[in-house]
DNA sequence: TGCAAGACTGCAAAATCTTGCAGGTGACGA
DNA sequence: TCGTCACCTGCAAGATTTTGCAGTCTTGCA
C-alpha cells in the first residue's frame, strides 16, 4: 500500500478522535495540566461514565496518558504539541464560518491562549 | 453560550469534515493547484459521483472553491494553508502509532511536502 | 472484613455518516 | 433539437459513533 494512503488513513483517523467538541474540551481542560476523571467531569459539565469513555479513546489512540493515585487516576497530555496545533485551526473555523464579526474567534483564541484557562469561562 | 463551547463546537465540525481519507487525499490533490472533478476520481480511483458528494461537503463548508468551464467543474483550495496545517500533524500520527520505524510516515511527509504531489506516488 | 468512592467496561438504542444507485441539470456538438 | 458528457442531488441500506445504564473492579478506610 502507498505512503500516501496510509498516511491518509492514519491522519483521518486522528481527526476522528478530534472531531467531537467533548474531546476537544478535554484536551483544553488538560492544557493546564494533569487532572482527575472527577475534576474533568465536573470541569465540562458531564456525567464521569461519558469522560471516563472519551479518555478511553484518547488513551487508546496515546493522546492523553494516565497515572493512579489512591482511588483517583489523573490525567495529562501525552504531546502538549496537540493543544497548540489545534489553536492553529481557529483562523480556518473563522473562514469556514465567513463572519462579519469574528469576536467570539478572538474570544476562544484568547481562552485557548491563556496561560490559565481556569481563571476565565 | 460560552465562547469556549462555540469553539470546541465548530472545531469538532471542522475536524469531522477531515475525518475522511477520502477528503484528506483530496485536499492532498488540490494542493498543487486546482482540478477538475474527473481528474481528482482518476487521481484517487474512486468513481466521480463520491468525489462529487465529498467536494459537496468541503464546497458547503467553504474549504473549497468551484470554478465552472464549459461542462467542466474546477475545484481549489480556499484556503492553502489547510495543507500545510495538515503536514504539520504527521508527527502527531507517527506518535499515536509508536512505531520502532518511522519510514513510512517519513515518506508521507516528503510526498505531501514535495512541490509537485504528482511526480511521487 | 465490609462498605463506599472513583473509575472502567459491556451492551443496546439512538444518532450520524458513508455509499451506491437512480434520476436530474446544464453545456457542447452533430 | 437530440444525444452525450460532466457533474450534482435525493434517497435508502449499511456501517459507525455516541450515549446512558447496569454491572464490575480497585482502593481506602473503619
Amino acid at each position: 500500500m502507498p505512503s500516501r494512503l496510509i498516511a491518509s488513513r492514519e491522519l483521518a483517523d486522528m481527526f476522528k478522535l478530534l472531531a467531537h467538541a467533548d474531546r476537544l474540551r478535554l484536551i483544553e481542560e488538560l492544557r493546564a495540566g494533569e487532572k482527575d476523571v472527577t475534576g474533568l467531569a465536573v470541569a465540562l459539565g458531564l456525567p464521569t461514565t461519558r469522560i471516563s469513555q472519551h479518555l478511553g479513546l484518547l488513551r487508546a489512540h496515546r493522546l492523553v496518558e494516565e497515572r493512579r493515585d489512591g482511588r483517583s487516576h489523573f490525567y495529562r497530555l501525552a504531546h502538549p504539541f496537540i493543544a497548540d496545533w489545534i489553536i492553529d485551526a481557529l483562523p480556518l473555523v473563522d473562514i469556514r464560518l465567513r463572519l462579519k464579526d469574528t469576536d467570539h474567534i478572538d474570544a476562544a483564541r484568547a481562552l485557548w491562549s491563556v496561560r490559565d484557562p481556569n481563571s476565565a469561562c
